[in-house]
DNA sequence: GGCCCGATTTGACGTCGATCAAACCGGGCC
DNA sequence: GGCCCGGTTTGATCGACGTCAAATCGGGCC
């Protein structure tokens, strides 16, 4: 694959003027803001940035999966936050300090556009859209973190587990399937898991109704998973 | 004591605005914020505010602690943040839903300014210095909420404690010694421990030279504390 | 359709922290 | 200074999850 590195396209800025961060801008600060991103595309595991770089840059996910996470000194490994397409990540670094607090890599193939800090807060200070669509991303994702922190301290790991299928399942009752759009391993890390604590939980939940077979998941009855 | 509930007075004013938030606006902001602010006074364990109950108000506090948690089905309670002098909270429903999404009580004699989010709303409209103040002041919980992930799923307990003191020690290495400005069971929770579980993980510090009395912690060397 | 390799599952084991109960302490009060 | 009570510590036990190793699966590719 040819290492694609050049400005958003027609296809792409009508792919980033789709997603939740930003919808609701103003034209003229949609149009500024995609005049000013960069689209790259990366292979499976490389980094996008590290912890302790500079931020100069924050980053919207077109395709594919990106992993924030922190390294311990003993080197294992913690997932903050999963991102997936229509996402952007490190946002939060807008307003809050100047160096990458966590190291971004790809999930798998992926394809993100760049957007300048400094551009964005000079966007910002004369766009009102553009600073309500920072809060509206910052407060989804702290009230989303914020979750991640009470589930992992409430919740065993078949209960977390039953969570997320749930939050993924379209219907309220009876019977579903559902299909995990990247592999367990990443699941496993976005739920605080070890892949096999992962593994096992799926197998407890088979007296539940759960069915695993490869990246497809069926359930049984939704309302007893609820009862989890 | 008497039951307080009133708008800011000089004092309680310029309290108010030397806090984060609000040290950044520009005069006429912080004035119409302040005009708007009802101070109340709540006796230990009193409820702020529930999860669910439609969230019209975010607060700033400025005396005592005040604790943010969920509850689980079981009964079972997690600390989501401990709030202190200075702090405001719920802010993160400015732009991210119209009801409360954990509870809020204070963990002992409180003093707090209530705002109304409407109004914040519309005066973040009109003033950048205001969604300013809000999108640093998220951004700042959005980065202490991930680092709290990060902890609970990388660090043992003694070593969030060592981490909690070290971010409280006045000095760089040495000898030091700290009050803890709020009884340990608090601190437990804050570290997402149970009570027992901070004791014992206080007592496994004693090798490394730290000597606990009552609420004041002695640390022989912090350079050592840091290996831990 | 069969092969192959990396992802996942299973098994065995150890450690950490939650829980319950009982002993202890410290700080506010008289 | 002594008393009391809620907060804290200690002890014993248990369940949940991480880790390492080995077996198995599944999906992409020819």
């Amino acid at each position: 694959m040819l290492d694609r590195n050049h400005r958003a396209n027609q296809r792409e800025r009508g792919q980033l003027a789709k997603t939740a961060f930003m919808r609701a801008l103003s034209p003229n600060a949609l149009a500024r803001l995609l005049d000013g991103a960069h689209i790259t595309s990366l292979p499976a595991r490389a980094t996008i940035f590290r912890e302790g770089e500079p931020a100069l840059a924050f980053y919207a996910l077109l395709s594919g999966y990106v992993r924030l996470y922190r390294v311990s000194r003993d080197g294992r490994q913690a997932d903050i936050r999963i991102c997936g397409p229509g996402d952007i990540f490190a946002e939060c670094l807008i307003y809050g300090g100047d160096t990458y607090r966590f190291h971004a890599q790809a999930a798998e193939n992926v394809s993100l556009a760049r957007f300048d800090m400094q551009d964005v807060r000079e966007l910002a200070e004369q766009d009102p859209t553009v600073s309500k669509a920072i809060m509206a991303t910052l407060s989804d994702h702290l009230l989303s973190t914020m979750d991640c922190v009470v589930n992992d301290r409430l919740h065993t790991a078949p209960q977390r587990v039953a969570d997320y299928l749930l939050t993924r399942c379209p219907s309220d009752n009876g019977p579903a399937s559902i299909r995990l759009p990247y592999q367990k391993s990443l699941l496993a890390g976005m739920l605080g898991l070890a892949p096999e604590a992962l593994s096992r939980a799926f197998s407890s939940l088979r007296r539940t109704g759960v069915t695993v077979r490869g990246r497809v998941i069926q359930i049984g009855d939704v309302e007893a998973l609820k009862e989890i």
